[in-house]
DNA sequence: GCCGTTTTCGGCCCGACTGTTTTCAGTCG
């Protein structure tokens, strides 16, 4: 069994935690953490790298983790890693998940206590032990517990779909309670990721204590973690950790940059800076004590003399370098997109009819909605049959002489069945506008026959879409056993389009698939698959996951005028 | 451990907050 990118990037973020635990050179470790974070953005298999000889053209990939990298796909395993694991007591490691325990933390209880595990830690802080540790008193003692009581509750990132709307939700509520002057989330949040670990929302105020009474005031906040003029900390009723910063009105580009990461992309530019004699922090860039840059945004990055870089691409991989050579993509915008494609209505598991659909459509500036309910295989969703299908086109074409404005599409979302096959008549899925050809059931074939009953049902003509082509649903169920290479480039060949699920639980395709089905010329669709009319608006993750994705509107089909993409539709 | 039209050695991003401290270490992002 080859290993994955994902698993060899997890090695060396594991003998990044031992080593931290050992004490060893921050830099040293960080260059391996550097390390697994660019073997798991990669677009190809390592391994194919690997048997090319190019494993060290990868940047932040030198001699010593080259041979280690080569070491784990010929042999499994990493003997580097069998000593570290074998030199540090086994749950040591395990201690560093407890916020407020850093590894000089864990060291030092593991060396004074023998603590290997957080029972332990725990035990041995209701026990009034750690207090007497050098440099530790009661208060340490209690952060610790309460630390480990925050990570028994919600050790878990939060979904895009429920940080967004909660921090939109909390924005509002400072901007009523306190002197605001601007307001922005920024972190991951602001990048888009499809999920959040805490949020972060920058502020510029000229009363700073005043926001951040307002702030841990707010009924949402559990507990106060720390609370300053800059800065204040909060836990949410929901477990997610909250931050809000404070700044001058002058520093609000340096400070949104800074503080929207990635931290990578931040090293990155960081590093740039001081090659070029500048220093850059959250309150501006600097030329020795002279501030040259700071107010906005693209003011830092022109400083650097890079051009503005869109948040969703802010995570290391290669957009500073692009930026550099002018070579930034136009990413796709959410004014691009001509239509949604796959919305369900009362024929199936939809909440409203398709007129409702067409004119909420409408409303959204749309060209054009398609309507894709479900088919018969799906019980569970009251899939229609064939028959159904056909009383539904034909309801759809007397839609559409009586509308105006909109243009409703005549789809279907058809279920792959476990053999490949399709459970509605082609000679019935000719007639439509439009096919979009989904897997729901039988998610845990093993990988080969997932892929080849994927691939089958994309040499069908009659396929022009493939549903959520990976069926993870984020934080619930992990994406098909499926060979995404062998995916991406029968997608290609069969010019089938696959889809870029706005679901804020799918979200897939995920952007990192994206980018590399753009590299091989594959084409998206990107699709709310809307249950009801306020669901179209999820559209927004979509586009942002195909941002982040690096696509641009020649990429998605339904940034097409109705009559270029009927065409598209005819062309298998 | 990585990296280099200033360098193959000597750097490596930068600051806030807290707690236990008499000036700073640890953690976090």
């Amino acid at each position: 069994m080859p290993m994955s990118n994902a698993q060899i990037a997890q090695v060396f973020y594991r003998i990044a935690e031992l080593l931290q635990i050992k004490g060893e050179n921050p830099y040293r470790i960080r260059a391996y953490e550097k390390a697994a974070l660019v073997i798991e953005s990669l677009t190809e298999p390592i391994e194919k790298i690997y048997r090319e000889g190019r494993l060290t053209e990868i940047p932040g990939i030198g001699q010593s983790i080259a041979e280690k990298i080569s070491e784990l796909i010929e042999t499994g395993k990493l003997s580097y890693l069998e000593e570290l694991e074998a030199s540090i007591p086994a749950g040591v490691v395990e201690l560093l998940k407890v916020p407020e325990v850093g590894p000089k933390t864990a060291w030092l209880v593991y060396k004074e206590l023998g603590i290997k595990s957080i029972e332990e830690l725990e035990e041995a802080a209701r026990a009034g032990k750690l207090r007497n540790l050098p440099g530790m008193g009661p208060k340490s003692e209690e952060n610790i517990l309460k630390g480990i009581e925050r990570l028994k509750r919600f050790s878990e990132r939060v979904p895009l779909g429920i940080a967004l709307p909660f921090a939109r939700q909390v924005v509002e509520w400072l901007k009523e309670r306190a002197p605001i002057d601007k307001i922005e989330p920024a972190g991951s949040l602001r990048r888009w990721k499809e999920t959040i670990g805490d949020i972060d929302i920058l502020v510029t105020s000229t009363e700073p204590m005043q926001v951040m009474d307002a702030f841990v005031s707010l009924p949402i906040v559990r507990e106060v973690l720390a609370k300053g003029e800059t800065k204040t900390s909060v836990v949410t009723e929901m477990g997610i950790q909250m931050d809000v910063r404070v700044v001058e009105p002058d520093c609000f580009g340096a400070a949104l940059q800074y503080f929207t990461g990635s931290k990578d992309h931040n090293i990155h530019l960081r590093r740039i800076a001081q090659d070029m004699g500048l220093k850059i922090s959250e309150y501006g860039v600097f030329r020795g004590d002279e501030k040259i840059a700071g107010v906005t945004e693209e003011e830092v990055y022109n400083s650097l003399g890079l051009p503005f870089i869109p948040p969703e691409l802010r995570e290391d991989r290669g957009e500073i370098e692009a930026a550099a050579e002018g070579k930034l993509p136009h990413l796709i915008e959410l004014k691009d997109l001509k239509g949604d494609l796959h919305v369900h209505t009362k024929h199936s598991d939809g909440n409203f009819t398709i007129e409702e659909m067409a004119l909420a459509a409408k409303q959204l500036g749309y060209e054009y909605i398609g309507i894709a309910d479900h088919t018969k295989g799906l019980g569970v969703a009251a899939g229609q049959d064939e028959q159904e299908i056909l009383q539904q086109k034909e309801e759809i074409e007397r839609l559409n002489e009586k509308m105006e404005g909109i243009t409703i599409l005549a789809g279907v979302e058809v279920n792959i069945r476990m053999d490949g096959t399709l459970d509605i008549d082609e000679e019935v899925l000719d007639q439509l506008d439009f096919v979009i050809a989904s897997v729901h059931s039988a998610f845990k074939q093993p990988k080969e026959v997932m892929t080849e009953r994927i691939c089958q049902a994309m040499e069908r003509e009659v396929v022009d879409i493939i549903g959520h082509p990976t069926g993870r649903l984020i934080g619930k169920r992990d994406a098909y056993e499926v060979d995404t290479e062998i995916l991406l480039d029968t997608a290609v060949r069969t010019k089938t389009i696959l889809e870029i699920n706005a679901f804020p639980d799918r979200l897939d395709l995920p952007d990192t698939l994206c980018r590399a089905g753009k590299g091989k010329g594959l084409k998206f669709a990107i699709n709310t698959d809307a249950h009801s009319i306020d669901q179209l608006n999820l559209i927004e993750y979509g586009v942002a996951t195909a941002r982040r994705g690096w696509l641009e509107k020649e990429d998605v089909v339904n940034c097409l005028p109705l009559e270029e993409l009927l065409k598209v539709f005819r062309r298998k």
